[in-house]
DNA sequence: TAATTTTACGCAATCGTTCCCGACTAAAAC
DNA sequence: GTTTTAGTCGGGAACGATTGCGTAAAATTA
């Protein structure tokens, strides 16, 4: 594979015939004799002969990877999702190629610009918090290349788009808090410009209205950098609790927020639930064992990311360009535990 | 990058040159005047050229992409050793491409397989733990693919290795245990044929007889499936609770399996630290907020991960054959918590 | 036996890029 | 005035594999 890749070539000169012979051979084309298959296959067997995919993707224009953007591997939400996609694209075949944005805007881009000089065949992508912009996607998706958006998602070109109903989602939290007796639920949330934002934020909204209450811009807190530097998570906490009407719950929109929060009513000595109920998005695998256990919204990631790349070949391998798009929606799971049962 | 693909053909055509030139040009040959090199990139810069890597990697029999083979990225150890690999990879300019053994030593020889035929320029793996056979790896190896082997590692090649001191870390672990009062203390391990398991279980033996006690080998379970399989942990903690002599602490020797534990005995019910101490592995985010927050052996897992791919690219990267091969063995970190403090 | 079809294989172009050889012009050296 | 010598550029062969087309020889048919 390194030193001497053996090639076709080395098979036709070993059995002095011509290398167009041996390729039909090997792809047991029917113009080819049995007898000649037989020693053309032996052959390769015999020199370790292995076919080379980069001569391939050349000739085919097609790379056979398809390249994963996240903002953060080690996430347990993202690596689930890659975890669903890269079920599906081993056994198809595919290359997984994944890439971090680390929630910058500056590094998606040029992890982009990267990856699409890489040939790949396709794209998922779940955008960085300080993702506005959206013409360094538009710029490959109208150059080509099949994207498949999930959980950040944007809705300005025509493609797949894989999330949860985040409005509902957020709404059953609010809701759940509510019912357990808080009255002042802050929410802590990503940048304001993201889709599951706009959405949760919306769900958080309306639950506090449809109580008769509400709105207070002020308890609703924006970390532009979803929580990947803790002191982000820290200030937005610290203005919460400095507020003249302190809330008495909090809702983390997003994963890191959640355990981001409750980090800090630990350090704080914030009593959860008594003094602060707290509920959040989060696919930790642990926050049944936390202390005190946490009340989450899980999405369904690995599921998500099955349904992403199942989109995407469906692209990639779709002989005329594709014009239908879908917009999957899937179902959250409102899982309570200690962290909002105020009365116990 | 897809459709259109525009080539320095295109550039020559359109400006009426050779193709030589164009290539030339666009690698700022000093055979090129200063002129046509100007020329040469206004016009690459209008029609949008890329290159094509596909082309470059069969010309120059290198693909700038690297593997990565591990059981599980949805792994916190994993997951940040990849973080590590990835933000080197990126600035060098190589693609991570990712595979999952899940444990499954099959899966991790037909991933290889795949891999391997894909041309990838190097591979960085922790073998599965139902890996006992290296023939696989071998093979590859002496076809001339660079593999530096983290975590689980073989000796039974001449490459690079980084790993954590083992044996240290499980010998510090269990002293912990002893001075804290714990008097059985069982342990919980992968297969026996893994090098973290023989380099564990050697610490964990030396300090049980360091302190003067026997050790009872019926204390030490071994999962042979890392405990991915969760009724795998379950009945080996159900054998451990059963026995005679019931152990009083039990030592986790990898992260599924250290979590495994506490899991398990919180849905038995058995207070930990009173009843169970409980300490191990674990590079989990959040072992510091668990219901008892958790003693734990953390790795240096990033770093790892820097290493790993620093010694590769090295190797692929030298002019001459490298003859040289480090054994990179990086210190753990004993965090001490409740888990472990029966007096409490 | 002659004409036709089938079988089995080779030639050469192609994918996009690089790079080894020339080759040509104009200025410098003899 | 002839020869060197830079300075620029083009032609064409690689890299490994596929494939349309052409064509011998063998097999079939008339």
């Amino acid at each position: 594979m390194k030193f001497e890749a053996v090639t076709i070539k080395d098979i036709a000169r070993e059995l002095g015939i011509s290398t167009s012979t041996v390729s039909r051979a090997l792809r047991d084309s029917y113009e080819i004799s049995a007898e000649t298959k037989r020693i053309v296959l032996e052959c390769a067997e015999k020199l370790h002969y292995t076919p080379n995919p980069i001569a391939l993707s050349l000739k085919e224009k097609r790379s056979r990877s398809i390249a994963v953007v996240v903002c953060e591997i080690a996430n347990s939400f993202f690596s689930q999702v890659i975890n669903g996609i890269e079920s599906i694209a081993y056994n198809k075949g595919y290359n997984v190629i994944i890439s971090q944005s680390h929630e910058s805007f500056e590094r998606e881009v040029t992890d982009l610009q990267f990856l699409a000089s890489r040939s790949i065949d396709g794209l998922i992508i779940s955008v960085s918090s300080e993702t506005e912009n959206m013409e360094h996607l538009k710029k490959l998706f109208y150059k080509g290349l099949p994207i498949v958006f999930f959980d950040r998602v944007s809705e300005e070109m025509d493609t797949h788009l894989v999330m949860v109903d985040n409005f509902n989602s957020a709404y059953k939290a609010t809701v759940h808090l509510i019912e357990n007796g808080y009255k002042t639920i802050a929410c802590l949330t990503n940048s304001a410009h993201l889709s599951i934002t706009k959405e949760r934020i919306a769900g958080y909204k309306k639950a506090i209205e449809d109580s008769g209450e509400l709105v207070n811009e002020d308890l609703i807190k924006y970390c532009n950098h979803g929580g990947v530097h803790a002191d982000e998570t820290e200030k937005a906490m610290n203005e919460l609790i400095n507020l003249e009407k302190r809330p008495d719950a909090i809702i983390g929109l997003s994963d890191k927020l959640t355990t981001g929060a409750l980090r800090f009513l630990q350090k704080q000595g914030i009593s959860i639930p008594k003094e602060m109920g707290l509920i959040g998005f989060s696919n930790g695998e642990f926050t049944e064992f936390l202390n005190p256990s946490l009340s989450i919204i899980r999405q369904p990631a690995f599921k998500m990311g099955q349904t992403a790349i199942e989109l995407l070949l469906a692209v990639i391998e779709s002989k005329r360009p594709v014009q239908e798009f879908t917009r999957c929606v899937l179902e959250t799971e409102l899982i309570v535990r200690d962290s909002t049962s105020r009365n116990k």
